[in-house]
RNA sequence: GCACGGGUAGCUCAGUGGUAGAGCGGCUGUCUUACACACAGUUGGUCAGGAGUUCGAAUCUCUUCCCGUGUACCA
């Protein structure tokens, strides 16, 4: 035993148990269990991603309750899987394609080929994410493992769509979308961030056709002045009332343009006229729309001028563009002023480009079950918490817009829409596209593909990556599945996709399947650097959570980070805590190293158990309780917090020092009662912290032999053993007196300590105490307690004790303690120690009678409240007695 | 602009009406036979500022400032 490793090594003994439980199918979720149902969906993470400390963060806590439940007798499962992210992974190909030499591009490939090159990357370097998981530890039932475009998958994305159409919801239409020039495709509202830039305002005149004066505009645009169809002003605006119905001429591609009247227009920005250009700009499209005026589109998808009337700008990119449009209009002599100006540019998501409002026919979605999804929040049928979270996603739900579904991409769930042959190209430019254009037949849709092919072309383009996650709760499970476990328990995610994914996932979970798909939703705090900001690659302020693991192990990791973790807020990631997870993990290795060392408890003669024992399995059995609530609550750091000081403090600090002596000395009673006490609060303990360091709780349980002592079972597959089993015996009133000789005795070693500390011994300098007891009782038990606690040869119980003058005391509440020290007994030194704490408790009492003195206190606060500052201040005066009396006998 | 979250010890965070806390760090001792990834002791705070309610406020209300997030408008 002894040639046990002094430090705990994690790395093998993780890999040990992670191996066993797969073996052992400790992860497998059956349905058709009798025992209670407990699910979660892992938020499926992309197929090309990496684990970062979101994802640990994540998944630690989805582990922690799924293997809680399994301890609270729960059928439990946690199903995992990854998304395809049809941007992210086509984009990864394309790169690859990028890099071939020569260079190729998807289109060179052909959509076929190219959707099975995906494949195959998908299938060689996909799902690393998922061995990383494993690497955490993480108790998902890995023979479940989905995918959103496997063949079970699909075709529920396919049915989710179809059924859509035939209820009128999805339609397809000519309509102004967000567009990346980057990546050639449309973008859900979702995927553009609002983001601050510094732009220039520029004004430029526009001068009246009919030559009888000019109109100032502002813009920030001027590349798209081509396209200007319009200049519109304020109708309630006196300055341009006359001009109204004139025309102007557009400053480059010159042409004669309307002046219009709208209302959308503000007064007080600018120069209070503003230029119409419809197909560049949502609101002007809406004001194009509304007075019937041409679009005119000078855009490529890529971002170009497309206009050959004006040559000298035709070609160019569009940010080149607006620097000789404005030279342009310079030279004509029409620019008025360029300002700095502040404005917000819609940036898409993925490519972090600006994106181009862009007129075109594309699919979209009015939402399904929007009452159902917002009441089911608004009435607690599904538990936000943070519970603020509530309001953020009743907000958005309000202001819903149509979903724009179809992306211009290959990679995804092709949008399962037929046109028929001959009528293809016409159907395809068709204004709008609904459920009774399908049924003239000149279209199908649906789950497999028509009966006759040769006679159709399907749709080219895919759905949005979250068109099939947010079927993720259901899609992913087979019938018995869904009746065993749907809905799921918990949701555990992001707040930064409440709307991508948790609120569409509630519509879908109303409209598609049996009602809500979660009675929980756990919104995690986002992982920042030390210096508040995002994790980021470019930023290269993320850590490597594999890095992390290798070097503290994954519990250590696991511990760290929920220890940190608030509900509420973001987190400040300091790996600092991360190496406290390993010292803790190195703490509980050490105790446990510790009990084996000590061989079996024995029961004859009967263990004769002390204050100190008591004590701790009181304490035990309050952490059985604490650890129940802090989980109940989802308050991860309570839990961990509270694992953590129970044991370090209260198991290892106090009672194992308190205890030590009766390992080595000749009493088989005391033995035996100490060696149970240690093996009943390990046993407890270990099940109580498996949840959050599962392995090294395994580890310490197997090696302390409970497992063979049920039957070789492991940790993993145990029931939580119960708190009613621990005090056998014992009244209350037993329970609390030998708590309050155990708490004495402690704080009486803290002040004996001090008491060495201030006379600068060092702490493993035996000295000699001599006690004067007070109301409490003290035994040789207890005295020899003291003496071990204090790093002191012996303290002896006095009653008539009469210290030398100037003998180093401390009062404590097992009496009076004296610290006689040859050659040492110091008269001034004494009394200026006992002065200066006459001092503070003379402010305590000076502080506590104003209290009492004050009516208003008395009167109106609660019983206890006065009883207990009385029972205060009483306390101060017995000791202020008492340092008085000590302070006379040394003159 | 609006909404939400936050500001407590040098750092990371607990504490939601009744004596300001933990861990780490700093400092001082100790290799005391489980653990130096440790042990003992100790030093750190006008609880962002102001006003109010209350016998009593880190905690409740109002207000100002700062940080973060979302959202609207954005010529």
């Amino acid at each position: 035993m002894s040639e046990l490793p002094k430090a705990y090594e994690p790395t093998h003994v993780e890999e040990k148990w992670q191996a066993l439980w797969m073996e052992q199918g400790c992860f497998h979720a059956d349905p058709h269990s009798a025992k209670p149902a407990y699910s979660i969906v892992i938020p499926p993470p992309n197929v090309t991603g990496v684990l970062h400390m979101g994802h640990v963060l994540n998944n630690t806590i989805q582990d922690i309750l799924a293997r809680r439940a399994r301890q609270e007798g729960k059928e439990v499962l946690w199903l995992p899987g990854t998304d395809h992210a049809g941007i992210a992974t086509q984009a990864r190909v394309e790169k690859e394609l990028a890099k071939e030499n020569p260079p190729r591009t998807r289109f060179q490939v052909g959509r076929e080929a190219f959707v099975d090159m995906v494949w195959k990357w998908k299938e060689k370097h996909g799902g690393i994410i998922i061995k990383q998981l494993k690497k955490l530890g993480c108790s998902c039932d890995w023979e479940r493992e989905r995918f959103t475009m496997d063949n079970i998958f699909a075709p529920e994305v396919a049915r989710a769509f179809t059924e859509l159409f035939k209820q009128g919801l999805i339609y397809r239409g000519r309509r102004m979308v967000n567009w990346d020039p980057v990546l050639l495709t449309a973008l859900s509202d979702e995927e553009v961030i609002p983001t601050p830039q510094h732009s220039k305002l520029y004004t430029i005149r526009y001068k009246l056709a009919d030559g009888s004066g000019q109109l100032l505009v502002s813009t920030t645009r001027p590349e798209t002045i081509m396209a200007d169809v319009a200049v519109a002003v304020n109708p309630k605006d006196p300055r341009f009332s006359s001009l109204i119905g004139k025309k102007v001429l557009r400053p480059l591609c010159e042409a004669e343009i309307p002046i219009i009247a709208d209302e959308h227009v503000e007064i007080d920005f600018g120069t209070g006229a503003l230029k119409i250009t419809p197909a560049h700009d949502r609101t002007d499209f809406e004001v194009g729309m509304k007075n019937n005026l041409e679009i005119i589109d000078i855009l490529t998808p890529d971002g170009h001028i497309n206009c050959p009337d004006c040559p000298e700008l035709h070609g160019l990119d569009r940010f080149v563009a607006r620097e000789k449009s404005i030279e342009l209009i310079r030279d004509k002599g029409l620019l008025e002023k360029v300002e700095d100006y502040d404005n917000n540019v819609g940036i898409s998501q993925r490519s972090d480009v600006p994106i181009e409002p862009r007129l075109s026919m594309q699919w979209f979605l009015k939402y399904p079950c929007v009452k159902e999804a917002s009441e089911a929040v608004a009435n607690g049928d599904i538990v936000f918490r943070p519970a603020h979270w509530a309001k953020t996603y009743q907000h958005w739900l309000e202001g819903i817009q149509d979903w724009c579904i179809s992306r211009q991409l290959w990679w995804g769930h092709r949008i399962p829409v037929w046109y028929r042959k001959d009528k293809a190209a016409e159907l395809r430019e068709a204004a709008t596209l609904t459920e009774e254009n399908a049924l003239a037949g000149d279209i199908y849709v649906g789950v497999e593909p028509p009966a006759d092919p040769e006679n159709w072309v399907q749709d080219e383009d895919a759905l949005d990556t979250w068109f099939s996650s947010w079927l993720w709760p259901f899609a992913t499970m087979d019938k018995e599945c869904l009746a065993k476990f749907y809905p799921t328990s918990d949701l555990v995610t992001g707040p930064d996709i409440i709307f991508f994914w948790v609120a569409r996932m509630i519509m879908a979970g109303y409209r598609f399947a049996d009602g809500k798909p979660f009675g929980n939703v756990f919104f995690t705090s986002i992982v920042r650097d030390l210096k508040g900001r995002k994790m980021s690659k470019s930023l290269g302020n993320s850590p490597d959570p594999l890095d992390l693991i290798a070097r503290y192990g994954a519990d250590g990791l696991r511990f760290g980070l929920m220890r940190i973790a608030p509900t509420g807020t973001d987190v400040k990631f300091d790996e600092k805590q991360i190496e406290e997870g390993k010292n803790f993990a190195n703490k509980l290795y050490n105790a446990a190293r510790f009990r084996m060392m000590q061989g079996e408890a024995g029961t004859s003669p009967a263990p004769r158990f002390s204050a100190v024992h008591i004590d701790i399995l009181a304490k035990l059995k309050a952490l059985h309780t604490e650890v129940a609530e802090a989980l109940a609550k989802y308050e991860f750091n309570a839990y961990t917090q509270a694992l953590y000081s129970f044991f370090w403090n209260e198991y290892c600090s106090l009672f194992l020092e308190a205890v030590k002596n009766d390992l080595r000395g000749g009493d088989e009673a005391v033995k035996n009662a100490t060696l149970l006490t240690m093996d009943t609060v390990l046993r407890h303990y270990l099940a109580l912290l498996a949840p959050i360091m599962p392995h090294i709780a395994e580890e310490l349980w197997q090696s302390l032999g409970f497992s063979a002592r049920e039957g070789g079972k492991p940790l993993m597959s145990t029931e939580l053993p119960k708190p009613e089993s621990l005090l056998p015996g014992l009244d209350e009133d037993a329970v609390s007196k030998a708590r309050a000789t155990a708490t004495a005795l402690y704080e009486t070693a803290n002040r004996a300590r001090n008491l060495k500390a201030e006379y600068n011994l060092a702490t493993n300098k035996k000295v000699s105490f001599v006690l004067k007891p007070g109301a409490l009782p003290v035994d040789a038990d207890l005295a020899a307690r003291l003496a071990l606690l204090a790093g002191a040869q012996s303290a002896a119980c006095d009653a008539d004790y009469a210290a030398p003058k100037g003998t180093p005391t401390a009062l404590t509440p097992l009496g009076e303690l004296f610290l006689p020290l040859e050659g040492l007994v110091d008269v001034e030194a004494e009394r200026t120690r006992i002065t200066k704490e006459l001092e503070k408790i003379t402010k305590e009492i000076t502080k506590s009678k104003a209290k009492l003195g004050n009516a208003s206190f008395v009167d109106r606060a609660p019983a206890a409240v006065v009883d207990q500052e009385r029972a205060r201040l009483a306390d101060w005066e017995a000791k202020q007695t008492q340092l008085q009396n000590m302070l006379t006998s040394l003159s």
